[in-house]
DNA sequence: GTTCGGTTTTGAACGCGTTCAAAATTTTAC
DNA sequence: GTAAAATTTTGAACGCGTTCAAAACCGAAC
């Protein structure tokens, strides 16, 4: 519907993403206006609203951003660490770090949470493919570390619900440059990495069938490797001037 | 500010509380206008802003009042309840219980959630007598339970954000009667049950202790005897019609 | 009963996010 | 090159949450 359809209205979305990012770094998402975001970007009101369905839809468009950006360090980081611990905690590092200097942007991401049926859900149906791409950097933080299956398998997704209360966390944090939630995260991390060689005994077995059994029934297990790995981007539509003909993700509606 | 100083106008807030609760009920939080809450109150719409900062405070008032709910029927059901796993089990549903059918004015809390300052933040300042009543009545399930004392300390918080989890969960849970969530809550209980013995062993002491030495760091746990008992109904300022003078509690402002 | 201080109530106004019909511009088809 | 279709852009308008100065109301003091 919004999403530009030539390439240069591509670029003007681009435009109008950075402006509004720009402003709402400078002053807070609540105290920007739409009629700010659109003068910056050089363009009647009426515009912008033909790029973005409403103010917060740009902030989702940050959130596949950011998680795009994510994936990108992680990877790099990810390819020289090998103990457990140490991937587990780049990860996480490297995702604050991509969120550091906008905590009030990702605050605004839990404007819509609190309603399930609303697209711009960071939870909901439309920011899916987001989410899973995220569980999807733990699964390869994961690899090459030695877990009982059904460990392996939660694992992940568990490791996500950990970096969502992390980055809770976060956003309330007002130590010097967040440092609190630095130690936190390598802290949590260490224990972590303690945590598991005790689960591997043969004592934990059936408690830990019984946690895979009750997240499998609570539909709390996500796979990421569904995921078609960049769909994410395509999926909020990203800032990316396109190459050819990729317009076909198209079944949202408002 | 806002506070009636008088008995009628301590009436009058109940009025308008109550309106706003059934229109949110009825329709939804960003269905409702301020204008029609005024309407069904038989006030004028600047009068419902003379008790309530903005639509989200009556959602913190709300908020206090099914905390209050919730410790007197979670008092009531734990008289009557010895087993550990019986008395978690009933703590969580007497909670689901109270905000059965207002799942939509609970998500309405999280609206500001993502602004650590806003004094409408239900994990800010504001909110945090009502946060930390809500942590006590973990606090008063495990009482008679034979923990270690450094899992005695953690556990009521860490409870409380295990409930938390399980909210978010309950808000977005589409089967009928949420009882996906109902089933969550059995057998997630009936896990933290099976845990606690094994958590005993000297084997986990280290772990126990590092655990706890985390979350002391992070400042995250609090401890709910503070709480000067029912001091949460004043704390946001709630429906019933007070009896004497108590009108001292007022240093909130927005 | 009148005056005075406060609380409560009113209604108009403001700025914001959002919508929409119409105009301007670009792309496509011949 | 021109006509038609699609896309982009505009600016006015709407409804909402919120603010505020002023009016109405109320109880206490004398």
């Amino acid at each position: 519907m919004f999403k530009s359809a030539t390439a240069k209205g591509a670029n003007t979305r681009a435009t109008i993403l950075e402006a509004a990012l720009s402003l709402f770094r400078e002053r807070g998402f609540d105290e920007t206006t739409m009629r700010e975001i659109a003068a910056r970007a050089g363009l009647s009101l009426g515009a912008a609203y033909h790029y973005f369905a409403s103010k917060e839809a740009i902030v989702l468009a940050y959130y596949a951003h950011i998680q795009a950006k994510h994936i990108e360090l992680a990877r790099q980081a990810l390819a020289t660490t090998t103990e457990l611990g140490d991937r587990l905690a780049v990860t996480m590092h490297t995702k604050l770090d991509v969120l550091a200097d906008d905590r009030r942007i990702m605050g605004a991401l839990l404007r819509f949470t609190g309603d399930p049926a609303h697209p711009l859900s960071f939870l909901g149906q439309t920011a899916r493919p987001i989410q899973l791409a995220s569980i999807r950097v733990f699964d390869e933080a994961l690899e090459g570390a030695s877990l009982p299956p059904d460990l392996r398998r939660i694992a992940p997704t568990a490791l996500w619900g950990l970096h969502m209360g992390i980055l809770l966390y976060f956003l309330y944090d007002d130590s010097p440059s967040q440092a609190r939630t630095r130690r936190l995260v390598d802290q949590a991390m260490t224990l972590v990495v303690r945590l598991l060689p005790v689960m591997r005994f043969p004592l934990f077995k059936p408690i830990r069938a019984r946690l895979a059994a009750l997240l499998d029934d609570a539909g709390l297990i996500l796979d990421p490797r569904d995921v078609p790995a960049m769909a994410l981007l395509d999926s909020v539509g990203i800032e990316q001037p396109q190459t050819d003909a990729e317009r076909a993700s198209s079944t949202d509606e408002s």
